[in-house]
DNA sequence: AGCGTGATCTTT
DNA sequence: AAGATCACGCTG
């Protein structure tokens, strides 16, 4: 009698709470194509000092893969720079590039395999103002449009390289899942090895999505 | 369309 | 040691 009472309680608590599960270590335990799809629609989450929390739907990846892929920063093997890349599923590799930009990848494939999804563009969901005053613009579908402009919206530099998304300063969260029909593939952007390959992924008519292809 | 900016990798 | 390239973004 006593129990029927508690079980009551908890179910009504759940139910106006919707809880939102954060994406264990199996989910990153993907193929990295595959990866670079299932990642379309998840929610990125940054915490910073303060109780500022900065959340960003993923809707722009691109996959990269250290065995036959020569684009890819590993494809020639294990450097001090690309070392990250070889690390376990859900690490992130943090690089800097053009003298002035970070890009952020989460790491794919088993341990000393190599392979990575970039994130390229993401639609603010929370932090607006914080991410306005880091891009300094006021306009929504400029703040993450961009591989560079969602690192520095999310004040993400090389400190990051190597941190995972498995504790509290990082992680992603569960949502639902996105129709195949919803889902784009193209060429990767800004490469000039390994063209032919359609790993560029993509929600389409997203307003948020990098400048340039559709 | 052009350029800044600096780390990394390849070639001499 | 020198040179090329670069998973980009902004101005013009």
């Amino acid at each position: 009698m006593t129990s029927y009472i508690i079980i009551h309680t908890q179910t009504i608590t759940n139910f106006n709470r919707l809880p939102v599960e954060r994406l264990g270590k199996q989910f990153y335990e993907l193929p990295t194509l595959k990866l670079a799809e299932k990642l379309l629609g998840k929610i990125f989450v940054r915490t910073l000092p303060g109780n500022i929390t900065l959340k960003g739907k993923i809707v722009e990846t691109e996959a990269y893969l250290g065995t036959g892929d020569e684009a890819c920063h590993a494809w020639r093997g294990k450097t001090a720079r690309n070392q990250i890349m070889f690390q376990a599923p859900g690490t992130l590799y943090v690089y800097f590039t053009y003298g002035c930009h970070y890009l952020l990848n989460i790491v794919s494939e088993p341990e000393e395999c190599a392979g990575a999804v970039l994130i390229r563009a993401m639609e603010p969901v929370a932090g607006e103002q914080f991410m306005q005053e880091q891009r300094a613009t006021g306009v929504l579908t400029n703040l993450m449009s961009g591989p560079a402009k969602l690192t520095q919206a999310l004040a993400i530099d090389r400190r990051h390289n190597g941190a995972n998304l498995f504790g509290e300063e990082f992680y992603l969260e569960e949502s639902e899942e996105l129709p195949q029909s919803m889902i784009g593939s193209s060429a990767r952007v800004g490469i000039s090895k390994s063209r032919e390959l359609q790993w560029r992924k993509f929600i389409l008519n997203n307003p948020h999505l990098s400048k340039g292809k559709v």
